[in-house]
DNA sequence: ATAGGCATTGTAAACGTTTACGTAACGTGC
DNA sequence: GCACGTTACGTAAACGTTTACAATGCCTAT
């Protein structure tokens, strides 16, 4: 049988008040005597504590739980990295639970076992809830924030990417390039999306441009490929993917299709993750920092200093021609 | 406060264990007329179970720790969502740990918190475990599982692929393919590395070849990069790589240095992660089925059936050409 | 009528901690 | 020598469940 405090307290001659008192470093209670003869008492009995039944006692678990898509994106191992370093740091654990893809009831379960848990913080990411969901998160009073998702309000916590800003200054690079016609491929219909699209239009508008060219879809490799051919008849000249898997499969489809890139299509992915330095020619990406948002996501639902936006950066590799004006 | 089985009990007047009876389905115990009430008034107040306080009483979490090293490789995604879905079915949750960078102290210490939180299993995930931490594991009764790691023993519960044998077969298909000069690049001194090695060097050996160059890596992009230089002056025809990550570097390196894949080196990856499809050509690869990994280790762990080694699969793309005999 | 069995419920202990409160011993200052 | 403070420790309740065991009432067979 596990060695508990009780057999520790037996086998030292103290209560188990002591016991508990000097394992949970509570500094000035006890003194050195009875602290070192404590010590070696559990480590000889290889003592090893029951987090249960402090989380029982303490009514807290020290544990965020993630709540994230099923489907793997390629920048989630980024997110989940930053979350589970800066958690560490802060002493907590993370627990991960699957919402399946888009699955209302299967979302709805996770949010319902992480309160369950009792856990200090719920983090949701890239997972865009439902009015019922919201009411429940609100009503547990365990704080929660969204990762790379901004509701558009800052009612509730969250921390992403500013995705209006980062589209316009995606399309302005462009712009500065010398394209005009300048589509957008892949984007959803949720907030992340609509953002994009907003930005992608404010910029060109400030442009004097009001004839915009969005295409639809999920994000995916898959996505990419199909969009391409939704875009050719439109004669863009440049392309902004909406993710770096939706670049790919545009580039990979582009090629297929004997269209250079970038001689003849420019292309610029939103994320920039690996992908971007493997595909050939490598793309330009308007770079997300997916460990700091990971990272931030901790900070905000742990109640430490946090910004809502973090910083992008625009990186360029290969994928952008810059086109004489009027060319 | 949050309701208990007390309030419920008081509410609907009867006692605590009735109230847990009903809740916990322990069907034949209790009448229907008093399921009925407790259920109606446990839905008033919005009862939510506290798993911390049953997870005491039941010495057991239902909960599967996976340790995992904090550098995401590009296949954890889909050994992470194989372990979450099957986990979910058998009505596990999953709390991930990470065990840093090959830190021999934070792997430890993430034992230790699994142990901590008694979990029902514990699934090691691209770790190579010191002789400390195997033995706290063996001696701690909790059933633990490699992932994607074969110790050479089936003293040990472990799922992964053959490496052994998946080397020798990626090695006969490109002999079979007229190379003969065959390189192998960026495997690990671990268990990992050597039994591909041997598979490697078996398969050549078959046919009467002794030659073999191996160079040493991490699995890395910039690993396959810097390698390639150390491959041109051996005049090898083709490569394996231990990896999609190295087998891109090694793709990427050669095009740089101008010589064309696969028309003057055949490149042939080891894992088949959607980065195969991505690079231009298109890589070739050895496929491991990273979902089936993770989701049978669930199953090793949990003590239902499952086997050691999960199928592999060859899947021909662009970056291998045929040579003629002698040529 | 009575014993026995079954269905249903209650009582209370247990899980392994933390911690408020009480207390004893031992100065210390007067 | 006494009041008082401090240090070190013990007692016991509490956290929210599960479950062994006991108890009750009712039905049935004799």
């Amino acid at each position: 049988m596990k060695p508990t405090i009780k057999d520790i307290a037996a086998e030292s001659g103290v209560s188990i008040a002591t016991v508990s008192r000097v394992l949970s470093h509570k500094t000035g209670t006890y003194s050195e005597k009875t602290q070192a003869k404590i010590l070696a008492v559990a480590k000889r009995l290889g003592y090893r504590k029951n987090s249960t039944a402090v989380e029982l006692v303490k009514k807290k678990a020290a544990v965020i739980a993630l709540i994230i898509n099923a489907t793997p994106t390629n920048f989630s191992t980024q997110i989940i990295d930053g979350i589970q370093r800066r958690a560490s740091e802060l002493g907590q654990g993370v627990i991960i639970l699957y919402a399946g893809n888009r699955n209302a009831e299967l979302q709805h379960q996770a949010i319902v076992t992480a309160l369950e848990r009792a856990v200090s913080g719920i983090l949701l990411a890239a997972i865009e809830p439902d009015a019922e969901d919201l009411t429940l998160l609100k009503e547990s009073h365990v704080p929660f924030c969204f990762v790379s998702v901004y509701l558009g309000t800052d009612k509730v916590l969250s921390v992403s990417s500013d995705n209006e800003k980062l589209a316009a200054t995606t399309t302005d690079y462009l712009l500065d390039h010398g394209h005009t016609r300048i589509g957008l491929a892949g984007v959803d219909t949720y907030h992340t999306g609509s953002q994009r699209i907003a930005g992608y239009q404010r910029a060109l508008a400030a442009r004097g441009i009001q004839e915009t060219t969005i295409k639809y879809g999920d994000y995916s490799y898959e996505s990419g490929r199909q969009l391409l051919a939704e875009f050719l008849p439109l004669k863009v000249t440049a392309i902004i993917a909406a993710s770096d898997m939706v670049a790919a499969g545009l580039l990979n489809a582009a090629q297929e299709a004997g269209i250079a890139v970038p001689e003849q299509l420019s292309l610029v992915s939103i994320d920039g993750t690996d992908i971007c330095r493997i595909t050939t020619p490598a793309l330009t990406s308007l770079t997300q920092d997916f460990y700091q948002i990971g990272a931030q996501s901790v900070d905000r639902v742990m109640g430490e200093k946090a910004a809502t936006f973090v910083p992008v950066e625009m990186v360029e590799r290969d994928s952008v021609k810059s086109v004489s004006r009027g060319g």
